[in-house]
Parts: C-alpha cells; sequence; structure tokens
DNA sequence: CAAATAGTGTCTGTTAGACACTATCAC
DNA sequence: GTGATAGTGTCTAACAGACACTATTTG
C-alpha cells in the first residue's frame, strides 16, 4: 500500500512526507512559507478526569517531552481529512468524533522553522482505549502510552497544570480545549461522544462533571436530559450492579425539541 | 517607510510578499507546500442587520466577485499580528477588537495552488465606518466599498443567503461567523464592540436582537444586564431625543458577578 | 398639552435546587 | 433483611415574560 520509493512513477500520494526533512520553505523565487501541521488531542473522561493521548517524542526539539500526534498537511487533503488520517497513523484510532479546535502560528512556537498548526480535538468513550495502537505506523518508535494501561503518560486536564513537561506550545492547546469542551458541553451533544452507545444518566452526569469540574444537581440533570428529548430509553437496563439497575438511554440524534 | 525593491540589503521585511506571482510552493527538495493566508471579515451592526465589509476582486480568479480582505502570513508575525496587519493595510482600520473563527483549507477552495487561510473577525461600532479606507493601501486598486456610502457591496448575515456573488469559500466563513457570534452572545463581551463606548440599553437590546435574528424581551433583557454587573452606568443621559432621555452605561470590564 | 420612549412595580408561569420518599437489584 | 443506588413527588427560590403604570423629555 505504501511506496518507500518518492521517485516511483505511479501516483504515489501523501504519506512520504512525513520522513523529509524539517527545514525552512522556499518557493521558486526564493520566498520562505511557513510548514502546515495538524495536532489531534485524543481525549477521553477516565476515572472522573479528563485526559488526553500524549506520545514521548524521542527526537529534537523537545526531545523526552510528550506531545499530541501530529502530522503535515497533505497538499490533496482537506484539513478535516488531514486531522483524521493522523489519528489513525498514529494512534490507530478511526471513527471517531473529530472537531477543530484552533490554529496557532507564533512564530517561535517551533525552534526549527515556522510551522503553522491547526489543532483538532477527537472524543472516545474510555472503553474504545485498547484500540489506541492497533495498526499505528509510528507507535513503536514514539514510544506511545495511554493511562489506562501505565498510570504514566497522561495529563489529567483541569484547573491543575500538567505534571508532565509538554513539547511546543501543546499545553495551551490543551487549555484551550478544556474551556472548549466546558463552553460546548451544554447546547452540543460532546457529553455523549465520550460515553458507549448505551449509557446510564448517572452516567452521563459524571462525564459532564468530570468536564465542568464540578458536581450537579442529581434531579435537575435528570429532568433536564429527559426534557430535552437529546436521549431516548434502549429498553434495557444495567445488570449485575449491586443495587437497583439503572435505565439504559442513547443518544437521539436529531431531537432538539 | 516601504522598499520597492526586494534585492535591498537592507532586512526590507514583509510587505513585498502580497506583489508576489501566486503559485504552488515547493521546497528544496521538491516537495510542495500549502500557502497560509489570514481573511478578515469586518462586522458592524448597521439598520437592524449584521453587515461584513467586503472588496470586489479586480483580478482572477473570481474576478469582479466579492470576498473578505485577505493576505499572506509573513513569516515573522503571529496570526493575530497579520489578521491586524491585513485589517489595517486594506480596510484602513487600526485598534479594533480581532478573534481568530475558524481556519478554511480544502484543496480546492482556490483554483491557483492550495492555500490554507486561517479566518478571522473584527468587531467595530457603526460609527467608526467613515475610517474605512483612511490609509489603506490597496484600497483604489481593490475598490472597497461599504453599505452606508454605497448601499451595494454589502452582505446582510442572517437567516437569507447573500444576495452577492462572493469569491472562494467566503460565504461559508460568513455563515460560521454569524454562528460563533450568536453562541457566544450570551457569555462574552462582544456586544460591547459593535457599539459606541457610552450607550443606552436601547442600543444595546437593538446589538443583541440584530445579532440573534430576534425580538427580545425588554424588561428581560434590561433586568438581565443590569443584574450582570457588565455595565455601570456613566452618569450622563441621552440628549435632543424628542423623548425622555435614557441613561448612559458603559461596558464594566472585569466585573463578571 | 400630545407624542414618544424610559423606567418601575407586580403578577404569573417555568425551571433549578432541595429533600423526603418509594423502588429494585445483589448479597 | 441490609446496603446501595434508581427513580418519583413535592415544596421553594430564582428568574423570564407580560403588562399596567409612572416619569421625563421635545415640540
Amino acid at each position: 500500500m505504501k511506496s518507500n520509493d518518492q521517485n516511483d512513477s505511479s501516483p504515489a500520494p501523501a504519506p512520504s512526507h512525513e520522513e523529509r526533512d524539517f527545514l525552512a520553505q522556499y518557493d521558486a523565487s526564493g520566498f520562505p512559507h511557513p510548514s502546515v501541521t495538524v495536532d489531534v488531542a485524543l481525549v477521553t473522561a477516565h476515572e472522573g478526569v479528563l485526559k488526553a493521548l500524549l506520545v514521548k517524542r524521542v527526537e529534537p526539539p523537545h526531545k523526552d517531552a510528550w506531545g499530541l500526534v501530529g502530522g503535515f498537511v497533505g497538499m490533496e487533503e482537506s484539513l478535516d481529512e488531514a486531522a483524521a488520517r493522523v489519528l489513525e497513523e498514529k494512534a490507530g484510532l478511526k471513527d471517531v468524533f473529530l472537531e477543530q479546535l484552533y490554529t496557532f502560528g507564533a512564530p517561535g512556537r517551533d525552534p526549527r522553522t515556522r510551522v503553522i498548526s491547526i489543532s483538532y480535538f477527537a472524543l472516545v468513550d474510555a472503553k474504545r482505549l485498547s484500540e489506541v495502537g492497533n495498526g499505528a505506523r509510528t507507535l513503536a518508535q514514539l514510544s506511545v502510552a495511554w493511562p489506562a494501561e501505565t498510570g504514566g503518560p497522561v495529563v489529567a486536564l483541569g484547573q491543575d497544570e500538567s505534571p508532565l513537561p509538554l513539547a511546543f506550545d501543546h499545553a495551551e492547546i490543551l487549555g484551550a480545549l478544556v474551556l472548549r469542551l466546558r463552553g460546548k458541553l451544554d447546547y452540543a451533544p460532546i457529553g455523549f461522544e465520550l460515553l458507549p452507545e448505551s449509557f446510564t444518566l448517572r452516567a452521563l452526569q459524571d462525564i459532564h462533571q468530570t468536564i465542568k469540574g464540578e458536581t450537579l444537581n442529581k434531579d435537575s440533570f435528570r429532568r433536564r436530559m429527559l426534557a430535552s428529548g437529546m436521549i431516548e430509553a434502549t429498553g434495557g437496563r444495567e445488570e449485575s450492579v449491586g443495587h437497583r439497575p439503572a435505565k439504559l438511554y442513547r443518544f437521539a440524534r436529531g431531537n432538539t425539541n
């Protein structure tokens, strides 16, 4: 599927750009141009805190620091496609919720050359974390690690500062991410993206509390969700939980009633 | 201040990039790179509708269509700085509220080459419109025009479609802009940016109604604004209005009470 | 005075928070 | 039964909408 020969006469597409030297770019008239990348924060809610996938950098700059997965934007792909590709190549995840966050382009954010990075965030159910790493091309090289498995290479996003040294301006990206999630939670269906298809009201409330960083009133949350029309009962219930089982709900796409 | 000689040995900075040929960019190894631009929507509320500054394009592509002001991002400036510079050079306005909106980068959005554009929006009081054009370097060339003066070269942003043919994906940018303004209005102080420093509650309500595209309850709006702590009375009042004059207020920065 | 809009006081319906109470599972 | 959480009913406080009424200007 992938050609290692850049001079191959067949129309070999994007992947080769990952291995190129990272130098300032010039056009035919000698005018320099910035490089354009996407950085993707893969986010989940785990044990009551928001967590994002970080990979340990094995080469300078910021060697041994932790960073988001990222890569160059190909000439033939949209920004959304680039973000999805990077997420699949470097984390092994497909078909996840993906949204553009913000574009960072301070002149000094990468010490090698001018790099403009469009940041994205992806939301996944914590149960899909086991997929991370499957088929990821550069996993071994970048030594991906995830909280559930190692307890280490994670940053908990909240009022506290990150406990890990982060590369580039990735701490700023994660800060903007938390604000975006908090701001959108009340009017956009992003909470459901962090849960499996069917879930209990309690689990949904936990997600909301994790994002907001505060406890919510149970009765009010319940009434509000049921009245919103955004969820519908699946008919099923929890099983083997040691107490009265809760009804299961699913996200009712389209109902804005 | 500006050098017309690109081979000048003094460290002549950014402005020359505007006149270059617009061709695909390649680095030393022959790998192509996208161009990076900023597009800025200068927005005001005028006669009950949102309006954005558009300039008529005098060269292909999209010759004779209307577009936002835009320009290349210089290698030494941040994205915010690039947006402010473009706004000053092409609309003659300085010191206005400016915020990044979204980044557009579909492969075909510019027929010449791959262009990734970080869009911004600027908010100004309608009374500052008279400044538009002052000192704008390329104004004559691009034939800037504004609603208040011509009635023509404007797009009214609302539920209706634009009556003007718009260049590139600028219609999409304006659509995203309206959604952003509506979404932020209730929790961010953006309404004040569309008004002079002192204003009446009625004028503020008009701005909110213009952005939301719906009428608001007068009593409730009044109570909400006064209780928010975001505004404070200046002590002054309207004059010569043919009816009871309203108190003047100003935006009380920082009060989130 | 009339015309017009600013601003106040009060009632009502809706919604959020609080809390008591009942329901249903595992053990 | 006990322990634990799900789910319901009801009271209350806060707030938005509605509307009547008063206040203050220009002409």
